[in-house]
Parts: C-alpha cells; sequence; structure tokens
DNA sequence: GTAATATACTTGTTTGTAACAAGCAGATTG
DNA sequence: CAATCTGCTTGTTACAAACAAGTATATTAC
C-alpha cells in the first residue's frame, strides 16, 4: 500500500448530510458497492487467461461462455444480439476465435449467407478450464460464507441482473 | 423470417448433464450471474452521460467518484493507486477533466514533482446530478423489492465485494 | 556538494473492445 | 426479373488502458 493517504472515505463531511437523503444514501452506497463489484469482476476477474499456452482476452471469453450456453450452433446475428453487441463486434471477434481453433464454423445449411458457430473440442476444453479458474476463486471468496448466505446472495443477484435488463433498457 | 433460433437453450439436453458436481454448477450460475451484471453495470450502467452539455465518460465518472470520496486534494499517484489503474492513464483522464473544469490541479506545497487533484466546484455539481439518474435508476429497478430483500441485496455485495478484494488480488 | 538513485509524473505507442458506415452476396417478394 | 431485405465483412474511428521511455524534482551516499 502507498504510505501516502489512501484515499480512503472517511464520513462526516463538513456540511452535515441533509436529512432528506437518508434513503438515496443506501441507494449511492449499493450503487457504488455494485460498481466496484463490476470492475472487480471484470478486471481481475479475467485476467487474461493462459491455457496451456492459449490466450483468451475477456471478450473472448464471454463469447465462448455463449456459445456453451446455446446447445447447437449459432447464427452470428443471433450471438451478437444476445450480447448485446455490435453484429461487426462479434463478426471480428469470431474470426479470431476460430483462427485460434476454440470455434468452428460451417455454413448455414439452409441460408447460404449465414454461419453456424460453435464450440469446437478444444474451445470446450478451454472454456472449461478458464471455468474451472474462475469456479475457483468464487469458491475462495466464499469459502467462509454460510450456505443460506450463499443461495440467497445468487438469488439476489439473479433477480437484480433479470430486473436490470428489463427495466434500464 | 426464418424466425432464427434465440440462443435460450433451457433445459433438457437429450444427454443428461455430464459436467462436475452439482455444487460447481451452483457456482458456475452465480458466476454467470456476476458476470451479467457486470456488463450491465458497466455499460448500459454509465450511459456516457450528457450532463447540462457536459460530457463524461466511464473513465471520467469513477475518477470523479474517486475524488469525492477522498477528502482533500489527492496526488495523481494516490489516485492510480486507488482505482487499481496505470498512473499513465489516470495522468490522462485527469488532464482531460481539468481541461473541461471538472478538476482543479495545484502543484503539491510540498513536493514539486506531485500534483494535487480535487473536484471542482462544477465537478462537484456534475457529479451530483449523474449520481442523480444512475440512483433514480437503481430505484426503480428495486422498486419492486421488499425493504429486507435490498437490505439484504446491499449487504451481500458489499460483503462479497470486500471478500473478493482480499481473495482475488 | 555533487553524483547516484528514487519518485512523480508525462508522453509515445500498442492493444483490446466497441461503435458506425458502407458494401457485398445470398434470400425474398412484387 | 427487379427491387429490396438480410446476414455478414471490412474500413474507419474512438476510447480505455497497458507498457516503455523520458523529464523534472527529491533524496541518499559519499
Amino acid at each position: 500500500m502507498p504510505t501516502t493517504t489512501p484515499i480512503e472515505t472517511p464520513a462526516a463531511p463538513p456540511a452535515a448530510p441533509p436529512r432528506a437523503l437518508r434513503g438515496d444514501d443506501a441507494l449511492d452506497a449499493l450503487e457504488r458497492a455494485l460498481i466496484q463489484l463490476a470492475r472487480v469482476m471484470i478486471r481481475a476477474g479475467v485476467p487474461d487467461v493462459l491455457v496451456e499456452g492459449e490466450h483468451i482476452d475477456r471478450a473472448g471469453y464471454w463469447t465462448l461462455v455463449r456459445l456453451d450456453e446455446a446447445e447447437g450452433p449459432v447464427r452470428l446475428s443471433d450471438l451478437a444480439a444476445s450480447m448485446e453487441l455490435d453484429l461487426s463486434t462479434v463478426s471480428r471477434q469470431a474470426r479470431h476465435l476460430v483462427e485460434v481453433g476454440l470455434v468452428t464454423r460451417q455454413a448455414d445449411p439452409d441460408d447460404g449467407r449465414a454461419a453456424r458457430l460453435a464450440l469446437s473440442e478444444r474451445g470446450r476444453e478451454v472454456l472449461e478450464s478458464v471455468r474451472r479458474t474462475r469456479r475457483d476463486v468464487l469458491r475462495g471468496t466464499l469459502a467462509a460464507w454460510g450456505a443460506d448466505e450463499r443461495s440467497q446472495l445468487a438469488a439476489s443477484i439473479a433477480r437484480l441482473v433479470s430486473d436490470m435488463q428489463g427495466c434500464a433498457r
């Protein structure tokens, strides 16, 4: 840690917090925690992973996850829609993953324009490996939690995500 | 329209899930939910905000939040450390914020090399305004939640963040 | 007191992620 | 068959962030 003043965030601003905002303070705190969580999950959470010499970047990891969640091959446009990303972005990502052999691409038999993407055997292995790592980190983090706290957390998060997707859209 | 399969893929793969243990599945699900949450918070959550004609990007918002959390002026290096970002990144960010008048910069009286950054009056206003917007979105999302669920969520998230920072570091 | 080193930044450059726009080729419809 | 729509690719741009190398100030060693 730097010997210098480490931000911290003490309470007690010189001007007393106006009474009216009590409920908002709680929301602020939650919002801040959520941002922090997001950063932890995104940055530290997907450390550019080397799996058996294979380099997957963050975006690649998510793409693999999506492909894994879909059962059969997925069209690019569906993939992009499900990731809420621009088609062009996913197009390039997919090309890269195909190049390094983690994803397979076949022409759609019913539609000459479309591509059908799927995890390759190797892609499945790599994804599983990355997932294992992340799972273990999470397991470590939650080690001291009670079973009920854990399931409560999972439920809350799931609900929050679905509410947010429905709402902040 | 071929009504393309929209990923989805609910349960019932013909082959029973050959995966690992049941407990790991729960962790996987949680991990997935957390990633999704992170994406929602980061992307949709900080919509490039226009405040009275002022454009703050995501990075700028976090910088302002950090500066606000610190009481006095902060040195660049401390700010970078607290944000877990490279000094150079924060240096450019700070310069931009200074240029648009949201942050003030003075020389450190005790150290000719160092700069001391703080929110300007305008910066404080803008931050407050952005914060208000985000808070309202969150409030909307949580509108249907019970008070106890909400506080439970807040507590869980806060604990998770602190555990993660201690652990995944 | 000056040389060596350490610290606090700044600037140059590269990489990763994403968007928008324009285009091409296969598909659909009048 | 022509017009249009759709699925995808490619060109370009932008931004966030990293690493490397530089500059200027501070500290330490001698």
